[in-house]
DNA sequence: AACCGGTACAACCGCTTGTTA
DNA sequence: CTAACAAGCGGTTGTACCGGT
């Protein structure tokens, strides 16, 4: 059986990084740069394995990273990609400055999903499903019901019921760009 | 105040890919 | 060509936090 960096799982620390952790990384890497991640651990004082190094460098610790909310372009731009590219998380954050793969990949599982879902966009195809397209107008029309005290607003979805196709949500994704800083 | 469910995000795991001897 | 290894990637899990009851 190959070792691998992790296999001595009883002498690693894991969970959250401590400060002090933190610390011993970024002290490290910043004095010897970025070398062989299965080395670095012992090389820098830390009882983690490299791979957990590495996450913790390329996504929190590293100079340059964007972090806190994002914007409405950046929103915009991971849609068109994921549309494009499917669930390719490292290539979407490559065209986002100071934006991580896992960053992009969480932000997409707990807001962008929802926020396509709400708008009747099957997040998995990007299209209108007839299944989704009646539930946001359900949605919309429960909203708007609420909004108006009472009135009745007809027949919601009933307009597109013989439409056997589903709805291209988003017709421009020929021209993809990226945001630069 | 205590509990509970939902959300956000950090971290882990296993697999794939690229490189080198 | 192939085996071994390091690094990268994406899916999944764990947990802290928050608002509602």
């Amino acid at each position: 059986m190959r070792k691998t960096c992790c296999d001595n799982k009883e002498e690693m620390h894991r969970g959250t990084w401590s400060k002090q952790e933190d610390q011993k990384l970024i002290d490290y890497i910043t004095q010897h740069g970025e070398g062989c991640w299965r080395n670095l651990p012992k090389a820098a004082g830390l009882l983690r394995c490299g791979k957990s190094c590495r996450l913790r460098w390329m996504n929190y610790l590293r100079p340059n990273l964007k972090r806190g909310n994002f914007s409405e372009d950046e929103d915009d731009l991971i849609i068109r990609l994921h549309a494009l590219l499917g669930n390719r998380w490292s290539l979407i954050a490559g065209r986002l400055p100071g934006r991580t793969d896992s960053e992009v990949k969480n932000y997409w599982n707990s807001h962008l999903r929802r926020k396509l879902i709400k708008m009747g966009i099957d997040p998995n195809n990007h299209l209108i499903s007839h299944y989704l397209h009646r539930k946001s107008l359900e949605f919309w029309t429960e909203n708007s019901r609420r909004e108006t005290d009472g009135s009745l607003l007809s027949d919601t979805g009933s307009s597109c019921a013989n439409d056997q196709q589903p709805i291209r949500s988003l017709p421009d994704l020929n021209s993809l760009p990226s945001i630069h800083p």
